[in-house]
DNA sequence: TTTTCCATGTAAGTCGTTACATGATTGC
DNA sequence: GCAATCATGTAACGACTTACATGGAAAA
């Protein structure tokens, strides 16, 4: 139930239309929420009918037509609502850690080569977000908004740093292993 | 997809019943996939309708009776191709991240708390994985099932202490920032 | 004018969650 | 016997994914 929260963080930030929202959960918000366009257009929908956020009306809302959404003020109350309201963090689910997991048990064969894909795509990502961090973060200037945004994207630099890392030490240790069923060959 | 391959993996390690899978689904694999008993059940009877698992004969199949699977060849070796299959990443979705970026627009009033809140159940987490690995890792003596089984626990415990470190962090910048909202007062 | 891209949607299916149901075993 | 617990399920719903559909604008 965190989705709805999202676009009113992001249509807070700037009002959108339906595709805009959907380029901006390609980067930006889109790093710690993906979001297809199916799913944004149903949850614009719903949030348009709960009385959240409307369609501006300098625009007509004809098919095919962009339609941009500003959010009301019960959007704004209930995003703050669900920001302060105690949750529990979500169990982690990692198909990589349950891949090497299963390799422990039918043998390492093929894996080597995903691992140094995903280091690949980790180290890409880690240099986006420290483009980001030396462009929009310079040292010295930061105000409150600026203060917590940086420290979202630290959280992401810092996450893409741990995954090359491990990834690393991973590729390292699978130098010295046999590629095959370390037990029980079939 | 990756359950019923969690499931296999589980299987391999121990042929066990779905209340056994259950009570292992809590810890150990659970720590990097979690799944409910009904998730289990519904699972554990596709994979036998898909002749990749089979009860153990030894038992009869009444309901309120334990039932233990045992993974059959075509399980285990759809579980090899599933773990040598080139796989992207899936895109992060993390809540507490998407809350402090809200936080940003519309006040961090009631956050901390929270935060707070967190840091304790990653500091409880971290100690249990820093415990099972000083029982069942010690120096020396690491067998190639071993080591991989290592790589994923040391996986466990670098993610925790990085978010205890990020969310301490977090809290001394609080420390400094107004509870209100930080831009256009309501 | 046909094609391509932009923009907004619909429909179907899978996966996961929550709530409930049922038979067997054990302790009182 | 009765309640509690163990063990295995069913049913309904919501969230997310994948594939497809529609209309308008721009370009070839």
């Amino acid at each position: 139930m965190s989705l709805p929260h999202a676009i009113l963080t992001a249509l807070l930030e700037k009002p959108s239309s339906g595709l805009e929202l959907t380029r901006r959960f390609d980067r930006s918000i889109g790093y710690f929420w993906s979001a297809t366009h199916q799913q944004i257009y149903r949850e614009l929908g719903k949030l348009e009918a709960d009385g959240l956020i409307r369609a501006l009306p300098s625009e007509q809302p004809a098919r095919g037509q962009k339609k941009s959404y500003e959010v009301l003020h019960a959007g704004r109350a209930e995003l703050a609502r669900w920001t302060a309201a105690s949750q529990d963090p979500k169990p982690h689910r990692d198909t990589l850690l349950l891949r090497l997991r299963a390799a422990a048990v039918v043998g390492t064969a093929g894996l080597e080569a995903d691992l140094r894909r995903h280091l690949q795509l980790h180290e890409r990502q880690l240099a986006e977000y420290q483009e980001i961090e030396q462009r929009d973060f310079p040292p010295g200037r930061d105000g409150t908004e600026d203060r917590l945004r940086h420290l979202v994207l630290r959280a992401g630099i810092d996450l893409e740093t741990f995954w090359t890392q491990w990834l690393s030490r991973a590729l390292t240790e699978f130098d010295g292993l046999p590629d095959g069923e370390p037990t029980r060959p079939a």
